[in-house]
DNA sequence: GAAAAAAATTAACAAATGATAAAAAATGAA
DNA sequence: TTCATTTTTTATCATTTGTTAATTTTTTTC
């Protein structure tokens, strides 16, 4: 998914306001298993992926694995983008993947200078809080087996490209325990 | 806590801007037990909390708490603010409570025409998505237990003012399993 | 302050999920 | 292809959390 098109779907630009922002944008490739983004820096990088797929992981005893993203979406340490904190995920590259980079200072800069870009960049938080919204939602609602066939249901591509390993920890659950629900389905 | 430091506290905002805002601000009092907002409904409106303490919660078989608001916060369903859509809250008042009453509609056009509240409304989006990543990963991390310590921790004061089954289904667990929880404790 | 109602705790058992280890299946490299 | 490595599944037992019901404590109302 090209810039123009990612910008786009986040919120409707206008024209002079999506190429102030694609002006700032620097196209990337790298190639699977590399860690974009290390936990505990201060990330002075966005990225949107054009191609590909990632993952955002916390490291504790063991990894858990708390995000996936894939084409057209976007790659950001929140506590770095909002606080300038060092944040609490580290990314890694589970595809080859083609990425934008978007500095975010710069960033800043335009959402000072320009409201249609600060309205784009609020638009983007917002739908993010839904996002995450409404996975604390389902996490309070719902039992293992429930969120597994939910995550099936929308996102039945993840199952094919991600393994499911990270598939259970995204779920909050165990190896064993997947394995153990997907058996009771079939 | 009063507007102007309930608007800055959320960014700080330039006077012109912030009087803007409270100009479109109403003042009004309810009672403990009253139902500000009802699930699946466009709510028109948001609130900010002048005093009192209020729970979004979510029915299905039972009432899930998802969240507590107190005094400085914003009261708000996030499916109507952000997509016009029915939100799946409803809204008690725990306390008897002072709201000030915002009309999204006017916040809407105050976005589009002065930079600085699209940036503010900007970071108050922004900083209600780490609170929310924050609990998202909380759920992930730890047990029941480890979560009502965090709480504790974090919010000793909701302890006080709100009945244990709430705080059990915050939490994501029964009430038994929360006393079970605070008996171990001892 | 007594009675009634609501909230919190306790107990006993059930169900879900975790931990560990071993086996089977799938994937990747030579 | 073959061998080695990684991933997934299966099995067993332990732990956590849920469910139901009874009891105790606290709060509210008269």
């Amino acid at each position: 998914m090209d810039i123009s098109k990612i910008l786009d779907h986040i919120h409707q630009l206008p024209e002079q306001s999506k190429l102030a922002l694609q002006n700032n944008v620097t196209e990337m490739a790298f190639s699977k298993g590399h860690i974009l983004l290390k936990a505990n820096k201060v990330e002075p990088n966005i990225y949107f992926i054009k191609k590909g797929l990632v993952r955002a992981y916390v490291e504790r005893d063991n990894e858990v694995t708390f995000w996936f993203g894939k084409e057209g979406e976007t790659i950001i340490s929140m506590k770095s983008y909002v606080e300038d904190q060092p944040g609490y995920e580290t990314i890694e590259l589970l595809e080859d993947c083609e990425l934008y980079e978007l500095k975010t200072e710069n960033l800043r800069k335009l959402f000072n200078e320009d409201v249609h870009i600060a309205n784009w960049g609020r638009k983007f938080a917002e739908k993010e809080l839904i996002k995450t919204e409404e996975r604390l939602i389902s996490r309070q609602f719902k039992n293992a087996s429930e969120r597994y066939l939910e995550l099936m249901k929308d996102h039945p591509e993840l199952l094919q490209r991600v393994q499911l390993g990270h598939i259970a920890s995204y779920l909050g659950i165990t190896q064993v325990s997947l394995s153990r629900i997907r058996a009771e389905l079939k």
